[in-house]
DNA sequence: GTTCCGCATGAATCGATAG
DNA sequence: ACTATCGATTCATGCGGAA
């Protein structure tokens, strides 16, 4: 076996970037700062001005990307006196603009939203995964999360719900891996571009902000054994310890001092693990 | 009870509209005609008039609905040559400049979706629901949809005999919302944003474009027995049935007579229906 | 070693209060 | 009048301690 990559780099993105190669990456993953969202840690950029803060960085990303692969971006826009914000929107229009393709967008249905009540809205529990590619001819591997077809499945779903579950996330943070090897021989069926999956409310240390089972399942979805994984937005560095445990090379960058250690222990701490 | 009143009208909505009262209607539900598809019906609006084509109906909508109610607009882009078509996003802004408020956009998830395999995209399993108003201090009746809690719910349906079950779906339609709060009281929770329905299988002569339960979910959050509710592009009168049912007042707008037609006879054979 | 409770905790949002 | 801060609201989940 080759040996696998895992560079985590402190620095900020937008010029990090610049000096990596031309069309070397398969898979970029990521989930920036939320416009007004995380102001304690990195500052809460401004809804206004969100997009012109976006495009540096995504140009970079345009750069580096291989023609096959695809960038994967996790992002909700807020309500803020009672409206939505249109940022997202239009940094969709403005990266198409730069070039990108918008291919897809996944919804990622989260089970157990922030609570609160309020006169006029419902608790938000969804997520946009924004699909954007450099060609038409990306790759694509859909066999590799099939999820099986039935009642029978749902049964069984629901009793992983308990103590299964808890077994299998814990010790094999990308879980998808090793229920489909239980499931061979059943009928096995394409997925939809709708994500069922629970934020991890509490870890010991941190808190992550989504799953391992999310880039767990794009990682799948879009890339093979040593391919390359980019997330630019590391934080506490979930996807650097996701691509390590599927035997992905992966480089994440972290701009704050504080999650680029926290990320570094946690993928020392990550093992190898083969699904 | 006072007679309900379920007008339909023949004729296209940015004439028709003109007619009707201002500041009249509490609820506008509709799934207009998407972009490029339809071409035999409604002409195949393209993607790149869409906004244009819309606005003009749209003023019409802003006039005619009261300052408390709601307009919930049910679209979604297609896929075309390997992408996602913009006009929605589009269409959001240009709502926005028009002088609507963008309160919420919920999801639909249709748990059904058509099967299908395509090399570079998944089953398309969701839609949106676009809320826009005129005033941020809209009309909602939130406890009218309270779900079961989950963990309530859960034990329940372990212990349930295959009717109970059937009595449950009943409720999420339309229906026995109040005596299964009777059984469990205060384990009633408010939902998310995120609609879990299946699209209605069993369909006569026509597409059925959304099942019952999504403008009935929409009618009960956002009216109240005897209010107005307005579909401007009816098809084939669902909008229409379910308001009769739910004894609101309502009126329609379908430009082909045949829709027309089909619409007055669904509408023909509604009974109301008291729940 | 299981199972069962109790409890803290989230990429939240609004309205009121304060400067 | 406009921005900044704070309290109140609420539910699924996983962890730890107890039975």
């Amino acid at each position: 076996m080759d040996k696998i990559q895992t560079k985590i780099i402190l620095g900020d993105s937008k010029e990090v970037l610049k000096t990596l190669h031309a069309n070397s990456i398969d898979l970029i993953f990521t989930s920036p700062p939320y416009a007004d969202s995380r102001k304690n840690t990195y500052g809460g950029i401004k809804p206004d001005i969100y997009v012109e803060w976006f495009l540096p960085i995504s140009e970079q990303l345009l750069r580096v990307l291989k023609p096959t692969g695809s960038f994967i971006l996790n992002i909700k826009e807020k309500a803020d006196n009672g409206e939505r914000s249109t940022y997202v929107l239009e940094l969709i229009l403005a990266l198409r603009k730069q070039g990108w393709l918008w291919t897809e967008e996944f919804i990622w249905h989260k089970k157990n939203s922030y609570p609160g009540k309020w006169p006029n809205r419902f608790r938000d529990a969804w997520e946009r995964l924004l699909q954007f590619n450099k060609t038409r001819d990306f790759k694509m591997y859909q066999d590799e999360v099939k999820i099986p077809m039935g009642d029978w499945a749902k049964t069984r779903l629901k009793n992983l719900s308990d103590t299964d579950k808890r077994r299998d996330n814990a010790k094999n943070g990308s879980g998808f891996g090793k229920k489909i090897a239980n499931w061979v021989g059943k009928d096995l069926v394409y997925p939809t571009n709708v994500l069922h999956l629970a934020p991890e409310t509490s870890n010991k240390n941190h808190s992550a902000v989504f799953p391992k089972e999310l880039p767990a399942w794009f990682i799948k979805l879009f890339t093979k054994t040593g391919d390359w994984v980019l997330d630019p937005f590391l934080g506490s560095g979930t996807t650097s310890v996701v691509s390590k445990k599927m035997l992905r090379n992966s480089i994440g960058i972290e701009i704050l001092d504080e999650y680029y250690k926290l990320a570094m222990s946690n993928i020392a701490e990550t093992e190898f693990t083969l699904f």
